[in-house]
DNA sequence: ATACGACCTCAACTTCACTTGAGGTCAAGA
DNA sequence: TCTTGACCTCAAGTGAAGTTGAGGTCGTAT
């Protein structure tokens, strides 16, 4: 009985549910659980079941994610939630602001980096020393070593 | 005799003097090599040896990355170039202004989700298949599996 | 004579967000 | 009874852009 049955309304969903109805692959949802970002608990025959809020959940990762989050935050912010209940509408409001801010000011440094640009495609001189960008220094102080994922699209 | 001694101030260059004069890693300098973005001959001593404009090819690489392009296209446009031949100011011209058009296309993206995510804010439903911030095809329909790099800092 | 530094190759590791595959379990339907 | 389909685990692969390490060579300075 893979397909939804009326008598089945609140009941808890199986993985090949959630896959189903949030629109996510099965394997994606094995390694969001492995990842702490969602929770279930095992059927007598050891299959996961989910209880509905996960639904939720999943949307709030999915939205997160577009805006540029990496899992590891959403993971961290989902936690700070009291006992790890799913967002209700205010805390979405929170997180959502907060993910919002980070956006703002990656569009402001994309937008500053293509003002330097603007006036230095006619110019072409690249000199690490002069051109603005090739001196990172000025706009961008916060750095790390290795890539960042940050893709708007998805 | 790594430093640079003033009688050779024409002469080709080492990885080690095009590390420090170029300010990426030696490493980068052998995997930009092996990518193709970059070339050199061998010495007598089997060590590579760069033409000196190795280094203005390494700018343009670099503030390509700043762009946000990936280094396979990188490694594309420079093979357009005549005879393999280092970016003029006019090959510069001509390649950061398709650059240009990409990032401004990235910052549009970023621009509508934020307005996006302004409504939604409020909002907090979620749904898939009303809310617009779960629903990318109206504004995004260019995709692929697999994630993208695209990071604007470095 | 030997130590040192710069160079060489090649393989393996890193992060992120997953996907793919191999091999095995479980319950229902023909 | 057998097959099908959904599920399970765990390991390994993907791609981007490199970094790190082991083991070896070259040339010069002491």
């Amino acid at each position: 009985m893979a397909i939804l049955d009326p008598a089945d309304i609140d009941k808890d969903l199986s993985v090949g549910e959630v896959a189903e109805r949030s629109g996510v692959a099965v394997s994606t949802i094995h390694f969001y659980e492995s990842k702490g970002l969602i929770t279930s608990w095992r059927s007598s025959g050891n299959q996961r079941r989910f209880p509905r809020d996960v639904l939720r959940r999943i949307a709030v990762i999915k939205v997160a994610q577009r805006l540029g989050v990496p899992l590891a935050t959403i993971a961290e912010a989902l936690k700070t939630l009291p006992d790890g209940r799913t967002p209700t509408a205010e805390d979405w409001k929170r997180l959502s602001a907060a993910w919002k801010a980070d956006l703002d000011e990656r569009i402001a440094v994309l937008t500053k980096l293509r003002d330097g640009l603007e006036g230095c495609i006619g110019c072409g001189c690249l000199s690490l020393g002069e051109c603005p960008l090739r001196n990172p220094w000025d706009e961008l102080s916060e750095d790390g070593p290795g890539p960042r994922l940050l893709d708007p699209r998805r």
